[in-house]
DNA sequence: AGCACGCCGACT
DNA sequence: GTCGGCGTGCTC
C-alpha cells in the first residue's frame, strides 16, 4: 500500500478526479484514508485528501506526497463514501462535497512566497522591492509592480526561488496549567524557609500543600488574588511546573443548564414513540414524519428516542433551523444529556466549530445538535438523526454543493440502519405527500401539552380597517386586545416578517402591488428621491401618486420594517415596553439571549420581531401573537407561497397560550379569503393539504414531478437566450417523453450585475438519465465555461426558484 | 484554479 | 531585440 488515491483541492471540471500519489517510505504505515495531505500538483504545492491506498497505480510518473496534515483522519469511510455520493447527486466537485462536510478552520490556505537564493546583489528593481530581505510574499511584489518578465529572468538565473506553502489554519487552544514539582520537594519545608515578607508565596505553596493536583494558571491567581510576579518566582526555583494543556474553547457552559429528567409521555407520544424505539431497538431503518401541532410535545419524544440510542452505546445528530438554535432549544439538550452535546451553530466563532467538531471527532460526546451542516458530524455509530421542523427551507444549501439535508440524513440513516425522524407542525407537502404513500411512516400528535387547546385566531382584514379611517398598521381590533392584555400584566408576541429596511408598495384600496415591469418582484422605495427601484435590475420609477391599477389615491409604501412598527407602538401605546429582535438588535454575540431573557423576566411587555421569533419560543405568559401583515410571502414568485405562508401563520400562532394561559392570535391580512390564510387560521392542515396539492398536480410541481432548475447567465442577452435555446433542445432530445421542460424563460430577477439570466425548467416524474446527459450539456460548454464569461448553473429540487 | 508555454503584435 | 497580452493544455 505505497500508493495514495488523492482528490486536489482545485474545484475545476479538468481536476475533478482521483489523482494517485507515492507514499514516501518515512509515512508508510501512517497514511490513512481520509486524511489530508500536502501534494505538489504542477508547480505548486496544494491540499489534497486521501482516499484510498493501493499498491497499483496506471499512472507512471507518479510523485510524491509531500507532508501529511493530521494525525487522525478528518474524514471516515462513510464520510467518504457520502462525498461521493452527495457529488454525483448535486453535481458538484468531489472536493466541494468533502469541504463542505468539514469546519472551515480545516481548509487549507495557501501562500505563494518569494525567496532570495543567493547573497549577490538582485537586478536593481528587484532589489528595490526586496529591499534587504530575504523572503517577500507574491502579493507583495505584485502590489508593488514588479516586472515579472524580470522575475523570471532571475528566477532562470537562480537568484530567486518561488515558494509554495500549505497551511492549514486549525489552531487550538492552550490553557497555562500549574501544578507543584513532581521531583519530591517537601512543599511545607520551603514553606517553613520562605521569607516572611514573601506573603503571596506562602500563600500560593499553603495552597498546593492543601491541593496537590494541577490547576489553572488563571483560576489560581483569582483564587489567590495574586498576579503571576509571585507565581514566577516559585517556578523559577523549581518548587512548581507549569505546563500548557490544549482546552475547548466553550461556548456553552454545561453547568449554567440544570439538569432535567424524562417526563411522563401522554398518550399520543407513547404510540408515536413506539414504532421509533423499535427500529432502533432492531437496527433498521426507517424514516418516520412525526407530524405533531405546535406544543405537542415533539421535543419530549426525541429526547427519549436519544436516551434510549445513547443506552445502547450509539450516537444521535439533531437537526434544528438555524434560526431556531436558540439558547433556549440547546438548553433542552444539555439539560438532558449535559456534556455528551455538542452544538454545531453558525454564531459560533471559527475555532469555537472547529473545538466541537473535534469533540465529535475523539467520540466524547454523543449527541450532536445543529443547523444544516451538522447533518455531516463524524459520528461513526449512529443510532438516530432528527431533523426538526423538516418543512424549512433552510436545510436546502443554496451554493455548491447544493444538498438538502433532508436527504443526506436519509442516506445517512441507510447506511447506519437507523431511523430518521423528520418532525413538523406542518410538514413540507413533499414530505407529508410521501408519508401517505407509505414511503414515510406517519406518526401523529394532535393534541397539545397540558390539554392546552390552539389559540383562537382572528382574521382582520385590512382593507376594512382603512376604509373605517385607520391608517395605521394596527388595526383596531389587535390595539384594543393589546392594551387588554397589558392591563392584565400578559405579555404579546408581534410578528413582521420584513426586515427592517426592506419596502414594498401597494395600494390600501384593491391590494395591488407595485412590481418592476422586467422582473417579477416588488419594488423597493427610496426616501432619497422619493423613487421606486428594483434591486436586482436597477430599474427605477417615480414614486406614483395613484395607485396605477384603481386609480385610488390611497398608495402608500409599507416600510413597516420592525423599526418603524416599533416607533409606531411606542406612539400608540406609550405605556408598553418592547424589545425588537431583528438581525440588526442580535448581531452581536449573546444579545439573542440577553433580549429573550429580559422579555423571560417579564422586563418588557411586547416582542416584536421577525423570522427569529417564530420557532422554538415558549414563554408561559405570553396570550396574545400579533401578525402584522401576513401577506408579505404571498406576493413572493414562489409556487411556494402559499406553502410557506400557511407555515409561517401556523408556527408563529404556536407561540401563544402554551401553558395554563389561553392564547389569542390575531393576524391582518389584506387578503383574509386567500386560503392558506384561511385554513392556517383553523389549523387545518389536512384540508390545507389537500387544497395545495390539487393545485400543484394542476400546474406540475412538486411532489407531483420533481424539478430541475437550469439558469444561464452572460453579459450578452442574445447569447442567453441562444444557449438556454440549446440546452432546452438538448434535453428534449435526450429526456423521456413524459418529461417537461419549459424555457427559456427569463428568470425572475432576469438581470443580475450586468448579466442576463435565463432558465430552464425540468418537470420530471421519472429521469433516470438526467444527470447523465446534464453532465453531457455542461461538457459541450466546457470551453466557454471555462472562459467565465459563460455560467450555467444547475440545481435539483430547488428551493430558490429566482 | 493556477501555471507554463507559445504565438502575436507593439514598441524601443 | 524586448516586453506584455492572450489562447491552450496540463496538473498524479
Amino acid at each position: 500500500m505505497n500508493i495514495a488515491k488523492i482528490v486536489v483541492d482545485v474545484p475545476a471540471s479538468q481536476t475533478n478526479r482521483i489523482f494517485d500519489y507515492k507514499i514516501p517510505d518515512k509515512f508508510l504505515g501512517s497514511v490513512k484514508k481520509g486524511m489530508r495531505a500536502i501534494v505538489p500538483f504542477g508547480p505548486r504545492k496544494i491540499m489534497g485528501f486521501v482516499l484510498e491506498l493501493t499498491d497499483h497505480s496506471d499512472f507512471e510518473r507518479l510523485r510524491y506526497i509531500e507532508d501529511l496534515m493530521d494525525v487522525t483522519p478528518v474524514l471516515t469511510e462513510e464520510l467518504i463514501h457520502l462525498g461521493k455520493w452527495l457529488s454525483e447527486e448535486t453535481l458538484s466537485y468531489y472536493i466541494s462535497a468533502f469541504q463542505v462536510m468539514l469546519p472551515q478552520v480545516l481548509k487549507a490556505k495557501y501562500k505563494k512566497e518569494l525567496m532570495r537564493l543567493t547573497e549577490e546583489l538582485l537586478p536593481e528593481e528587484l532589489e528595490a522591492i526586496f529591499a534587504d530581505r530575504d523572503v517577500i510574499s507574491y502579493e507583495e511584489f505584485v502590489s508593488r509592480e514588479g516586472s515579472f518578465y524580470h522575475l523570471q529572468k532571475a528566477i532562470d538565473r537562480g537568484l530567486i526561488e518561488v515558494s509554495y506553502q500549505v497551511q492549514s489554519k486549525e489552531t487550538f487552544k492552550k490553557e497555562t496549567m500549574i501544578t507543584p514539582n513532581q521531583n519530591s520537594f517537601h512543599l511545607d519545608e520551603e514553606l517553613a524557609n520562605l521569607p516572611k515578607q514573601a506573603v503571596k508565596q506562602r500563600e500560593i505553596l499553603s495552597y498546593f500543600i492543601q491541593n496537590p493536583q494541577a490547576i489553572k494558571q488563571k483560576s489560581l491567581l483569582n483564587l489567590l488574588a495574586t498576579s503571576r510576579s509571585s507565581l514566577k518566582v516559585l517556578l523559577e526555583r523549581g518548587l512548581l511546573q507549569e505546563y500548557k494543556e490544549e482546552v475547548y474553547r466553550n461556548p456553552y457552559k454545561e453547568d449554567k443548564y440544570p439538569r432535567t429528567t424524562p417526563l411522563q409521555l401522554t398518550e399520543q407520544q407513547e404510540t408515536s414513540i413506539k414504532p421509533i424505539l423499535s427500529t432502533i431497538e432492531h437496527e433498521q431503518h426507517q424514516v418516520f414524519l412525526l407530524h405533531g401541532v405546535t406544543g405537542s410535545g415533539k421535543t419530549e419524544v426525541y429526547l427519549q428516542s436519544i436516551q434510549e440510542v445513547i443506552k445502547k452505546g450509539k450516537e444521535a445528530i439533531v437537526l434544528v433551523p438555524e434560526i431556531a438554535l436558540t439558547p433556549q432549544m440547546v438548553e433542552r439538550f444539555k439539560g438532558r444529556f449535559g456534556s455528551l452535546v455538542a452544538v454545531l451553530h453558525s454564531a459560533l466563532s471559527a475555532g469555537e466549530k472547529f473545538d466541537e467538531w473535534r469533540k465529535i471527532q475523539r467520540k466524547q460526546v454523543k449527541v450532536v445538535v445543529g443547523a444544516r451542516s451538522a447533518i455531516f458530524a463524524p459520528l461513526e455509530n449512529i443510532g438516530i438523526i432528527i431533523i426538526d421542523e423538516e418543512h424549512e427551507t433552510s436545510y436546502k444549501q443554496e451554493d455548491h454543493p447544493r444538498y438538502h439535508a433532508r436527504d443526506v440524513a436519509i442516506f445517512r440513516g441507510e447506511q447506519h440502519n437507523c431511523p430518521v425522524v423528520l418532525g413538523s407542525a406542518t410538514p413540507a407537502l413533499e414530505s407529508f405527500a410521501r408519508a401517505q404513500k407509505g414511503v414515510y411512516q406517519l406518526l401523529t400528535l394532535s393534541k397539545r401539552m397540558n390539554n392546552a387547546t390552539m389559540p383562537k385566531v382572528k382574521l382582520v382584514d385590512m382593507r376594512d380597517e382603512l376604509h373605517a379611517g385607520n391608517r395605521t398598521m394596527f388595526s383596531r381590533q389587535l390595539k384594543e386586545d393589546i392594551e387588554e392584555r397589558l392591563k392584565k400584566k400578559e405579555q404579546i408576541v408581534l410578528f413582521l416578517n420584513r426586515r427592517g429596511y426592506s419596502t414594498f408598495v401597494m395600494c390600501r384600496d384593491c391590494g395591488h402591488v407595485i412590481e418592476c415591469p422586467h422582473c417579477d418582484i416588488t419594488l423597493t422605495y427610496h426616501r432619497i428621491n422619493n423613487s421606486l427601484k428594483c434591486h436586482y435590475c436597477g430599474h427605477e420609477d417615480q414614486m406614483p401618486t395613484k395607485c396605477p391599477e384603481c386609480e385610488s389615491d390611497t398608495i402608500r409604501f409599507f416600510g413597516t420594517g420592525t423599526q418603524k412598527v416599533e416607533e409606531a407602538l411606542t406612539k400608540l401605546i406609550p405605556e408598553a415596553r418592547v424589545i425588537r429582535m431583528d438581525v440588526d438588535t442580535t448581531r452581536r454575540k449573546g444579545a439573542h439571549e440577553k433580549l429573550l431573557n429580559q422579555f423571560a423576566n417579564h422586563d418588557a411587555d411586547i416582542l416584536l420581531g421577525t423570522q427569529m421569533i417564530a420557532k422554538g419560543l415558549d414563554f408561559a405568559n405570553v396570550t396574545l401573537v400579533g401578525v402584522l401583515a401576513a401577506d408579505s410571502l404571498l406576493n413572493l414568485p414562489d409556487f411556494r407561497a402559499a406553502e410557506k405562508t400557511f407555515q409561517l401563520l401556523t408556527q408563529v400562532s404556536g407561540r401563544a397560550g402554551r401553558h395554563l394561559l389561553p392564547g389569542e392570535v390575531v393576524v391582518q391580512t389584506y387578503t383574509p379569503e386567500h386560503y392558506s390564510v384561511q385554513l392556517a387560521s383553523e389549523y387545518d392542515y389536512d384540508s390545507f393539504f389537500k387544497k395545495e396539492m390539487e393545485i400543484r398536480k394542476t400546474f406540475n410541481y412538486p411532489p407531483y414531478f420533481f424539478l430541475t432548475l437550469i439558469t444561464v447567465s452572460h453579459p450578452n442577452q442574445v447569447k442567453v437566450i441562444e444557449v438556454t435555446k440549446t440546452i432546452t433542445q438538448l434535453l428534449n432530445k435526450h429526456l423521456t417523453q413524459q418529461t417537461r421542460i419549459l424555457g427559456p424563460t427569463p428568470s425572475a430577477l432576469t438581470r443580475i450585475k450586468d448579466r442576463y439570466r435565463y432558465q430552464c425548467m425540468i418537470k420530471y416524474k421519472n429521469e433516470p438519465n438526467q444527470r447523465k446527459v446534464i453532465k453531457k450539456i455542461l461538457s459541450f460548454y466546457q470551453k466557454e465555461l471555462q472562459k467565465n464569461d459563460l455560467l450555467i448553473n444547475v440545481d435539483l429540487q430547488p428551493y430558490q426558484l429566482m
